[in-house]
DNA sequence: ACACATTCATGAGTGCACTCATATATTTCA
DNA sequence: TGAAATATATGAGTGCACTCATGAATGTGT
């Protein structure tokens, strides 16, 4: 049946039928999945719908994804990564001031969210709890929580030099996480034309925050 | 069949048999639960298990709490109240200084705590998440979370008037709450005597926070 | 004391996330 | 190329939290 000719020279060689299809289920799961978060709910949302969507069995979602809720976590964690990426990538932001990063950021993260606003919402309602069901991520969601918190602080050390064993340093990422928190709030109840008035608190608030963490800072 | 002459005079009256019996059976539900959260964990056991120990039918449970976590809520709700109850009636600390009002509020919490230390733990654990499954607690939680947090403004207003519109008077709630969690963690893995350790601990990091916070404010 | 209303206990039933033994497809190696 | 080894798909099964129709117990008005 198969025509191939694995021209197995040495040691690793063979992007071989597995891993392509591997790739390829995963993603039709996430992307199912997704579109009935966005449509049903993610509580209402059961793995059978998921996999039927997906054209697979129920059985083999588990083989991609421990729980369900992983499979939200996995997306969230391309949106953190996708950021995280947009920023670094940027050169022109290379010397600009802290709030242009912060922006870039952020407004990366919203980009990425838009087409699933509705999920998001359900999903932000959960991570509220302050902690249950899709923020009750338990463990990988801790470290994705880390790895953005620890870029912001990445970002910061770098933009204002020293002054680490500030007593107050570690409480700054806290905040920006509960920042972060209240953007998406804003967000998804922005009606305006293109999420602008977001936009535009985004500025604001990020140029008073950062002149007032620098102001009593040094 | 009932002896009962009940003298119903005018309007509320009646501690009636139901009152009681209700009472009675909640309490008996808690107490279970807690037994065996305590010696299974919280995950591993079953509401059919713990209405069993109660001596009642599986669905009963469910009349008296909407959820199997509801039911570590209504503990932890107890605990709260019972923690500050004790701090505002201790007309000594009245006039004590911030610190001494913190000291009894968490030494309160971790003497109610002490008996299930090791459903504390894995209760932590899921709380930590940051919000998730006994952290989950879905919204009554918040409220609880609130009302603690809400009480402990209130000792902090008490004791260093004005200064409401400081910008960083929102962070300072937050930050106990961390500083709550690392204590409970402190506690949980202190070997010490009578947890000696964790009161010093406490102690000390209470005079240093105040001292900073009363300090940095001025 | 009697009927009507209300509250509550009951446990079989439901739906769901997740498991597991088995079948099937792919890779490896001679 | 074929057969052993390995990785993956499958879907009936499992255990659990939670629901609901029923009936029994308690409360209320006469």
């Amino acid at each position: 049946m198969a025509t191939k000719t694995p021209a197995k020279t040495s040691k690793a060689r063979k992007p071989g039928k597995r891993a392509q299809s591997k790739q390829a289920i995963r993603d039709r799961i996430v992307k199912a999945a997704l579109t009935l978060f966005q449509t049903k709910g993610f509580d209402t949302t059961t793995t059978k719908a998921i996999a039927r969507k997906a054209g697979i069995a129920e059985g083999t979602v588990f083989n991609y994804f421990r729980t369900k809720e992983d499979i939200a976590l996995f997306f969230f964690e391309e949106e953190v990564d996708h950021a995280i990426a947009a920023v670094r990538d940027d050169l022109r932001l290379r010397k600009a001031p802290l709030e242009e990063k912060l922006f870039k950021l952020v407004h990366s993260q919203l980009e990425f969210l838009a087409p699933y606003e509705r999920f998001i919402g359900a999903a932000l309602l959960h991570a509220l709890n302050p902690a249950s069901h899709l923020g009750a991520f338990s463990h990988r969601a801790q470290q994705l929580r880390h790895r953005y918190l620890a870029f912001v602080a990445e970002l910061i050390e770098d933009s204002s030099p020293r002054r680490k064993n500030d007593a107050l340093s570690w409480l700054v990422p806290e905040a920006f996480w509960i920042y972060y928190l209240g953007v998406l709030l804003f967000w998804l109840y922005d009606t305006s034309k293109d999420k602008q008035h977001t936009l535009a608190f985004l500025d604001r608030s990020l140029n008073v925050g950062v002149s007032f963490l620098q102001t009593g800072r040094r």
